[in-house]
DNA sequence: CGGGATCCTTATGGATACTG
DNA sequence: CAGTATCCATAAGGATCCCG
């Protein structure tokens, strides 16, 4: 049980939904209430941050790091970007942060369940990033080009 | 067929899966190709702009929208953000828009098929933030009341 | 080693005014 | 209506120094 994940977040793209039939489905989604909607769109945009995706993927794939391992797996953050990051989401509740009492120091970082669940749900995304990248660039190309030519 | 796009985002969250079992799913995901790595990184950055999900989130609901429209169901983002976050959109070949040579003008913008697959990858993620509002607001309070008592 | 504190630069984004 | 253009405030984020 549960050894399918990624094939189920696989289908997400590539089974033959139509325009209408995935629209149908999205449009669906989520009952209107008001309140509920802000706080969700909030949540997901302090979650959704370029930082907190690389660093959630880092510690999805390596399980547990040091504080300078995270630096170097997360390539171009600067240190202080790290510390923020990782102080926002152990108060989200998406990391836990040990502290070895030695020295000199040695502080762990690892996803908590509710990390790991959110590592899940991004599962999608990744995936579609991947998979997607030459249409995108395409795509790009194709729309400057237009420009070009006013 | 597809009619079940939602319920198997759920089970992304839902089905007993151990610590263990997901993140071994998640560090097999991807080839780390350091290349590519980038790249999905900067698309995924990119992408994953709070205004860009959640006008992603409004078209994907409501599948043709006006710029005021949208501009309703976008609360809070001001116009000029509207109109950025849409060029953006376009360029990436995430949203088509059409312009009707009439006055006063009209612009309709609705998603595109790559723009549709993405709101599908987002799906997991949205569910994710709905159903662990409570949680999360909970460390957050855990969270700040640690830090009081230093 | 794992940060905290500070300074400083750039990017983000809102408000306003104007236009086809 | 659907923008564009301009100005301006604030926030994001990098660089650097320091400390337990």
């Amino acid at each position: 049980m549960g050894d399918n994940i990624l094939k189920e977040s696989m289908t997400l793209n590539d089974n033959a939904l139509s325009h209408e039939d995935v629209q149908e489905k999205l449009s669906h989604a989520k009952k209107p209430d008001p309140h509920v909607e802000a706080l969700v769109n909030d949540v997901i945009a302090r979650v959704a941050d370029k930082w907190t995706m690389l660093i959630l993927e880092a510690l999805a794939e390596q399980g547990k790091l040091r504080f300078t391992q995270l630096a170097r797996h997360v390539t171009g953050i600067s240190q202080k970007m790290l510390t923020q990051t990782l102080r926002d989401m152990e108060r989200e509740g998406l990391v836990i942060r040990t502290v070895y009492p030695v020295v000199p120091p040695k502080v762990e970082y690892q996803l908590t369940d509710l990390g790991l669940s959110l590592g899940a749900a991004f599962c999608g995304v990744w995936v579609w990033a991947e998979e997607n990248l030459a249409t995108i660039r395409h795509a790009r190309a194709a729309f400057d080009l237009r420009k070009k030519g006013d």
